[in-house]
DNA sequence: GTCTATACCTTGATAGAC
DNA sequence: GTCTATCAAGGTATAGAC
């Protein structure tokens, strides 16, 4: 019988997650990660062979997942559009601490026409959440090319926020911009 | 006579500006500023000596005076808001290269309720900015708290395209950002 | 699987020649 | 003012005991 993991996978997934959020793949550094994880530097490379970026790679497919899972469900339905968009409120303030925890996507990203290891995934995921959110707006009735103009400032007003927050140090920008997306998605 | 410098302040603080928004505090390595400036790494030192936190901060100073001279100017006036509005297009979009360029406030802004050695000036930075977008708002004939709130959105859809752009690899969104500018600013 | 110890490289920063 | 050379500290990554 082997020696069981004193971490479990996704405990240790979701805390290397608030590291790479926090402070981006830079600042992201092995002991720092160590500490957050509770494992020693050596136990993570045994945990994550590829290093630092296998790390931020797992984190990345965790969080695809768990969008897949809370926010992703909602956005594509089935039912009322006004009851789903509630649950997305939700999750997204959850998954975002109400503003207070930045977005992976924004922490990972690269300067423009510069690409990084996480280019595609991030786009990717970006593709898909504001896919979700026009899902959504025709659902509520608009048409094609609406609903897909509204999902995009979806997408701008949700990540400006969190940049707003973090430089004003209010939580407050973000609830605005929570309240700014029922109007946006559901209202012709 | 002393030896003249090879690179004069401005065009030195403007190499560093550059390096601090496309990769953000942690990503400039002093190899890269100094590669970036066309000048050794200890030369850097000899024109900064205190080291890559006084580049940060005269960048940042540099970028708050150019703010000064180039939007604010046309932010509060005087003039025809819609004309002040046209300018202040034209100035968000070189100065953010159509969106191929990041933001200062963004990369170098730490996280929620963790300030860095820039927090203030970055708020600072943003209350600024917020206060002149609100500033043409009003002139534009909005009331003060419509005013307000339409500039935060300003403010909010600035950064989040900013953050679109790098994500989706197209400039599109900073182009369609500008464009909702107007009515955002300006209509009641 | 986790740890201690360590190798090796890059980092930010300094000293001194020119 | 700029350079080459160098330093201590921190970075990522690995080896090997338990």
């Amino acid at each position: 019988m082997p020696r069981p993991q004193s971490v479990p996978d996704d405990a240790l997934i979701f805390r290397l997650n608030r590291v790479f959020r926090a402070v981006g793949y830079e600042g992201a550094s092995l002991t720092r990660l160590s500490e957050a994880a509770g494992l020693g530097r050596a136990s993570l490379y045994s945990r994550f062979p590829g290093g630092k970026q296998a790390m931020a790679e797992a984190v990345l497919d965790a969080a695809t997942q768990w969008l897949e899972d809370h926010l992703f469900q909602n956005l594509q339905g089935p039912g009322d559009p006004a009851e789903r968009l509630f649950a997305v409120e939700r999750a997204l303030s959850m998954y975002y601490q109400s503003g207070k925890d930045s977005c992976l996507i924004a922490m990972l990203s690269h300067p423009y026409s510069d690409d990084g290891p996480f280019s595609n995934a991030l786009a990717e995921m970006t593709r898909r959440l504001v896919d979700g959110f026009a899902h959504l707006a025709r659902d509520a009735g608009l048409d094609e090319a609406l609903a897909r103009s509204r999902a995009e400032r979806a997408f701008v007003e949700l990540q400006g926020s969190l940049i707003f927050v973090r430089a004003s140090r209010s939580t407050q920008p973000f609830r605005d911009m929570l309240a700014r997306l029922r109007p946006l998605l559901l209202d012709r």
